[in-house]
DNA sequence: GCAATAGTTAACAATTCTGTTAACAATTGC
DNA sequence: GCAATTGTTAACAGAATTGTTAACTATTGC
């Protein structure tokens, strides 16, 4: 299956729920800020938040179920860092769309961006029927 | 301000709070590919959904708050398609994260991955002191 | 051993999300 | 005009999210 248009896969529709609702937190999207300037253990992570050690602690839970963030427990003390594995998983999903930026549809987005304009022939569902223009 | 490194702008942390959250529904994610194949009204986009109109009109609503679709009303028609804006805004917040794959912190990532190897000197953070290596 | 440290899990409350059905508004076509 | 079409908004129920505090486990260092 090609993995740049399968979009069925249940797994995959998991995951990508899994990364996007991650990624859909602005204090996992601080977390992995903090983490991309490289590892941190679980309190460090917490520090800058004006919020309790468990709220961080389930944050952190949902960022490596999503596979955003790799963990290694040393002792007691678990060191966090980034993983690439997630982000892959949002760039592959991304590249869906690249092509129709810049592929053939890009006059067509323009086209219905502005309402009106000069679509390209060939073009299917062109709906038309615009006669007073909005 | 740089684009690559901000992060601290409210509205941008807005912007990003709700694409991720509109792309972290498979329902959703569905309805933009269909609309990356080109425009749809709101009943061909609802059409392959085992779910109500308001259910999917709602859904739309949200992807549209989040710049990921425009709409275009013509008479009692909805005329739905692709943005490229909120995208954009994905792509710009991705950018961050390419340094870190493949710029110099790479190997740094790699160290912490394996619980071991050999880390670039100067980089700060290092914690090196796992002694039963785990 | 025992106190301090690092972090998680449990239980709970407030809010938000997602779906439903019912009612509504606007446009189209006869 | 009026029935059918297209789509939204309102009101509500159930589930998921996100935070809290309290209790717990495991490790470290003296």
């Amino acid at each position: 299956m090609d993995p740049r248009t399968q979009g069925r896969s249940d797994a995959r529709q998991e995951q990508l729920d899994r990364v996007f609702g991650a990624l859909a937190d602005r204090t996992r999207r601080a977390m992995l800020d903090r983490l991309a300037a490289g590892p941190a253990r679980v309190t460090e992570l917490a520090a800058p938040f004006a919020m309790s050690l468990p709220a961080v602690s389930r944050h952190l839970k949902l960022l490596e179920e999503a596979r955003l963030v790799e963990r290694r427990v040393d002792g007691r003390v678990h060191h966090c860092s980034l993983s690439r594995d997630a982000l892959q998983d949002v760039e592959g999903w991304l590249q869906q769309y690249r092509s129709f930026w810049q592929g053939s549809l890009k006059s067509l987005a323009r086209y219905v961006e502005s309402g009106r304009g000069k679509p390209r022939r060939s073009l299917k569902s062109q709906h038309r029927k615009d006669k007073h223009g909005r």
